[in-house]
DNA sequence: ATAATGTTTAGAAATTTATCTAAATATTTC
DNA sequence: GAAATATTTAGATAAATTTCTAAACATTAT
């Protein structure tokens, strides 16, 4: 929904976990080391970004590896493009 | 700020404003029409929108009118295009 | 100048969100 | 299977946001 993605994009925090997401895939602790918040909150964000299908996780061994999702950023750019285009139509 | 629009956009209920002033300007008691909330919530919805730069206003006699202002929308867009293309540079 | 209408401001209450600590779950290694 | 590491869940607190009522401000018309 596109509430759940803006909703998700609206937290500095998260934008930048996304920015690093942007290198490629890494694991919670991994993401973890770029912040100063509790591993909880880390993972209460991430949850939010997984909701919003944002990002996706994958297991492998101990580590959850978290992707970032860009599809789901192409309905809010239709979203804007229709502020663009119908504009006092 | 981008963060100033993002969160700007993450309520609803201003989305829908936004959404009334693709039609064109209209002033906020006409804007107030389209929904359940008092004027004074109001007001502060559209003061958001207005730091956010989203939506100017002109003052004509007794009215107050709001336009949209989509020239910020594009910053977002710019944000949201460096994802689609630096993902795993 | 007073009344009527449109909008904003101030201050408080209600709701939501971010964050923490502590405990729980899962996987690997010894 | 116990210890060590990685992550999440539960529950509480703190901070931010939405909303309201009441009062204030501004403009027009009487």
């Amino acid at each position: 929904m596109l509430q759940d993605t803006i909703k998700a994009l609206s937290d500095p925090n998260r934008r930048k976990i996304l920015e690093l997401l942007k290198g490629g895939p890494m694991s919670a602790g991994e993401i973890g080391r770029h912040f100063e918040m509790t591993g909880a909150t880390l993972s209460h964000h991430l949850s939010i970004l997984k909701k919003a299908q944002l990002v996706s996780d994958e297991k492998k061994g101990t580590y959850i590896y978290y992707e970032i999702n860009t599809s789901v950023m192409e309905d809010i750019m239709s979203w804007i493009v229709s502020f663009l285009e119908d504009k006092n139509e």
